[in-house]
RNA sequence: GGACGGGUAGCUCAGCCGGUAGAGCAUCGGACUUUUAAUCCGGUGGCCGCGGGUUCGAAUCCCGCCCCGUUCACCA
């Protein structure tokens, strides 16, 4: 499906009905109906399926304005939502006595999503956010006249009705219209009523025909804004505050990730869309604040697959006083909370695997993890080379220019990860891995780190905060000796941060949880793109 | 970036061991005053992703490219 071409279909049919000849509007109405009954207006004569529809609606939006009508109106006053309306008939049947059905009046609004008509009697669709309702137009009801109109609306378009609510005989909730007019003409053919939108391209490229054709869309993604909320509001009623830091940063920190680059150019200079707000909410601390979140959007320069989009929502959230152990309690109380609040009971199935949500979480360190998923011992292993052939003998691939830490992770994601179906947490992470956390207390080889895996699924990133400005500084140059080794990904050395840290940063936790990972996992969503509004593809095309 | 799968009417999809491009829905015309995937009759609608090649003849076979998906690589 070409955008490009559909643009250029639609430029030149608009040229077609352009109201900039001198011609009067009666002219114009005679020449489209003469496109539509000879074809021969040599504009518009092309044939084509998509622009043939779109002449049948301009036609009929000719129409509507040749008797006086306006087919994008200004307001509708409503009386009550569809979903409102429904409820309202159904709680007044309960009261009702048999001899007397329910019945009230109403003017409702919504968009037309499917017609039957059987000659003097219509029955059409209309759906808004709350729901769906039949409406009833019969010739008697409505006038001769008017009823011939709605020979002019089609499906996509948005109608207002007046009437009476009640159900038909075979007991399904009807606006019985007296009243209705045209409040906005939609001049695209829909997609396919029974099988909806199915072209996944074309559903993530142009969300708004995916949530107009498929309806349980909206509900994947009311989930989401549900679940935030939830989220928002737990952290609320533990005392944290949320803040907003900057997205561009003149020096990336915060996480190890390749950057967009952009340019400011009053200052002339180049800056980075942030890969992670971390280093400025470590800064809050230092300030006085003590306990702030901020969910927001991070960008990075990375692959693009089912789990990874360049922009996503994270959630960072830092606790002065606190440290991993009692954030991990609070992360699986909020997480647990979570997943509760919007799956609604104790367990749930996402792509296939049954989840429980019971309480504790499951939590093993990263070196017990390996030993009793990977059934190797890397942890008495400190020497890099033993620890490749190790990995090696299970299977797992090294390239040389992996260090120790890396070889870590590598098993865990290789062997461990695809085991932690169920919520667990993994902690005590190989410093090398984690050059803005703590080091364990009496193992300095570690940091206090830990991560919540959910369905297989990395969620979170959390440690105690490092705020020893001599160690941060050492770790900076740790991965400046990396960059300049050639990997790109490692992080750049921040002087202002190590400033700020010099200040005096309060003894801290902090937290980072991937919203969109989040919002797949409640929603039973196998790409990230299922529950991203507008997720990135391939501009152009 | 590699492998595999896909791209045919506005939408959902057949056709793919070469021989005039199909169905359902939508749309247009006709019938129809209680339908709800309404029904019945008739019509319109196609650069078969793009570009080359093979062939008398290509949606179909071959090559290249583009886009989407899955997966691996990469990556939190």
């Amino acid at each position: 499906m070409s955008v490009k071409a559909k643009t250029k279909q639609c430029k030149s049919a608009i040229i077609t009905h352009s109201p900039c000849s001198q011609s009067t509007q009666m002219e114009q109405n005679k020449m489209t109906e003469q496109d539509l009954h000879t074809g021969d207006n040599p504009e518009s004569a092309e044939k084509g399926g998509e622009q043939e529809l779109r002449r049948h609606r301009l036609a009929k939006l000719d129409r509507i304005r040749q008797r006086g009508d306006e087919p994008y109106k200004y307001v509708f006053d409503r009386t009550h939502s569809i979903g409102d309306a429904r409820n309202l008939l159904e709680s007044m049947e309960k009261e009702a006595d048999e001899n007397e059905p329910p019945a009230f009046p109403a003017r409702l609004a919504g968009r037309i999503v499917a017609r039957r008509v059987q000659g003097k009697s219509t029955f059409m669709d209309i759906r808004d956010e709350s729901g769906r309702i039949q409406v009833f137009l019969g010739e008697k009801q409505v006038g001769e006249v008017a009823y011939e109109e709605t020979k002019d609306l089609d499906i996509g378009d948005f109608i207002g009705v007046s009437g009476s609510v009640k159900k038909t005989r075979r007991g399904e909730i009807t606006l019985f219209a007296e009243v209705y007019e045209i409040l906005a003409k939609s001049l695209r053919p829909s997609a396919e009523k029974y099988h909806g939108l199915a072209d996944v391209e074309i559903r993530y490229r142009h969300r708004f025909l995916d949530l107009v054709a498929n309806p349980e869309v909206m509900t994947v993604f009311r989930k989401r804004i549900e679940m935030i909320e939830v989220m928002r509001s737990w952290l609320r009623s533990h005392g944290f505050l949320e803040v907003e830091t900057p997205m561009l940063h003149p020096i990336p920190g915060g996480a190890t990730a390749r950057p967009f680059i952009t340019h400011h150019n009053t200052y002339d200079s180049q800056f980075y869309l942030r890969v992670a707000p971390e280093l400025y909410l470590k800064k809050l601390l230092v300030g006085g604040f003590e306990k702030v979140f901020e969910i927001n959007r991070c960008f990075r320069n990375e692959g693009v697959d089912g789990r990874h989009n360049p922009e996503f929502t994270t959630m960072e959230m830092y606790e002065a006083y606190q440290d991993y152990m009692g954030l991990m309690d609070e992360t699986e109380d909020m997480l647990t909370h979570m997943m509760e609040a919007i799956v609604g009971s104790r367990s749930f199935v996402y792509q296939g695997q049954e989840i429980e949500i019971g309480r504790p979480w499951k939590r093993l360190t990263l070196f017990d993890a390996i030993r009793q998923y990977a059934g190797i011992d890397l942890e008495s292993t400190k020497d890099r080379d033993t620890a490749a052939r190790l990995a090696k003998s299970i299977g797992v691939e090294i390239t040389p220019d992996m260090g120790y830490g890396k070889i870590v992770d590598e098993v865990m994601s290789e062997k461990v990860q695809p085991n932690l179906v169920q919520p667990t947490f993994l902690y005590d992470y190989p410093w090398e891995l984690s050059p803005l956390a703590k080091r364990k207390r009496g193992n300095p080889e570690l940091t206090e780190r830990f991560q919540p895996f959910i369905a297989c699924l990395e969620v979170g990133n959390a440690f105690s905060e490092l705020n020893d400005p001599i160690d941060q500084r050492q770790r900076f140059e740790a991965q400046v000796a990396l960059r300049e080794a050639g990997d790109d990904e490692a992080q750049y050395l921040d002087e202002d941060f190590l400033t700020a840290l010099e200040v005096g940063m309060p003894p801290a936790a902090g937290l980072g949880i991937g919203i969109d990972r989040m919002a797949m996992i409640v929603t039973n969503s196998p790409s990230i793109r299922d529950v991203i509004l507008f997720p990135q593809l391939r501009p152009g095309v």
